[in-house]
DNA sequence: TGTTAATAGGCAGTATACTGAGTTTTTTTT
DNA sequence: AAAAAAAACTCAGTATACTGCCTATTAACA
């Protein structure tokens, strides 16, 4: 790769637009394969503790600021609020997470780590880190921030697609 | 975003490793997001034909080699071969696909697209280039190969994780 | 104030993406 | 040729990530 075989024969040259434009070569089909293999490395090095690597960010969050409303918590993390709601099922399931319904808003459920959580959470970090170093250390180092700028670019310039808005803050 | 706000008292300083590394500055993070993004877009331009980002790679790849087996299909897309066959199972039954039993090793099943699955890979085209297109819009048009080139060195250089290995060729 | 809107969440259903265990067929080894 | 190993696949189970439809609560406005 990077080193693809070219070994056509002149007769079987490419002729289609489909065929000039293989998988490779389209950005989206690179991202979803470069996401699976962050996956990958995230499990490689954090398997002791099983937790996913969506599951670690939703306790980033929560560790950070505690006791918000699922919406919220969806809308930092860029997931789908069904979705968020799911995690959170699991995450107390194990003892990670409490919930509880807030008082002024009967509507939300408000969620936030347990002592176990937190441990957990500050244990697995170096874990982590180090599955996102992996993750970039096929560049350079001075690429490796530029590649993070491009990413939050790109995320910026496309945040209003999809039912999940991303609103960091 | 980008412009993330900063507006913490000085009081409330992060200290912790944890708090001075969060998710938008974790690459893990931005990809799978970025995937997301991507899934929104190719269904935005693609609904009308109701196929998934990676069901159209699928049959992409079918369109270019027929009758290979799960397994090539799964090295070729970077999937589990378990998750090649589900693909398969529903493409078979809306009858893009057809699938069979080798003659020379009965192990396998070969797969390849039927006349309608052609002719809906060629109609979709477009509208899943104009998805691939819209993803690096907010770069400029001479950034967006060498983002391009960066995710394949990246997928290239992890390339031995997971239980998918991802041989193009 | 009473009706309507919007918001927060729940539930069912589907697709992707994997692990782990098992079956059948082929290949390799002894 | 018989036994062992490998390969290709299936099946069951789990987690992520959505859509669509529903209920309960709150906010808006007429």
């Amino acid at each position: 790769m990077g080193a693809k075989k070219e070994n056509l024969a002149e007769s079987e040259q490419p002729t289609t637009l489909l065929e000039r434009m293989p998988l490779w070569s389209r950005p989206g089909f690179l991202v979803r394969r470069l996401h699976q293999i962050h996956y990958a490395l995230f499990f490689e090095e954090c398997k002791e503790f099983d937790i996913t690597p969506v599951q670690y960010g939703l306790m980033t969050t929560l560790k950070m600021r505690p006791d918000q409303d699922q919406n919220s918590l969806g809308q930092e993390l860029g997931l789908d609020r069904t979705n968020v709601a799911d995690v959170l099922v699991r995450l107390t399931k194990r003892g990670l997470v409490e919930r509880r319904r807030s008082e002024e808003d009967k509507r939300m459920v408000l969620a936030r780590l347990t002592e176990e959580g937190e441990r957990v959470t500050e244990t697995m970090y170096t874990s982590m880190q180090r599955a996102q170093e992996r993750l970039l250390e096929p560049l350079l180092p001075q690429e490796r921030n530029a590649f993070i700028t491009t990413l939050i670019r790109l995320i910026d310039g496309n945040n209003q697609h999809g039912r999940t808005v991303f609103k960091p803050n």
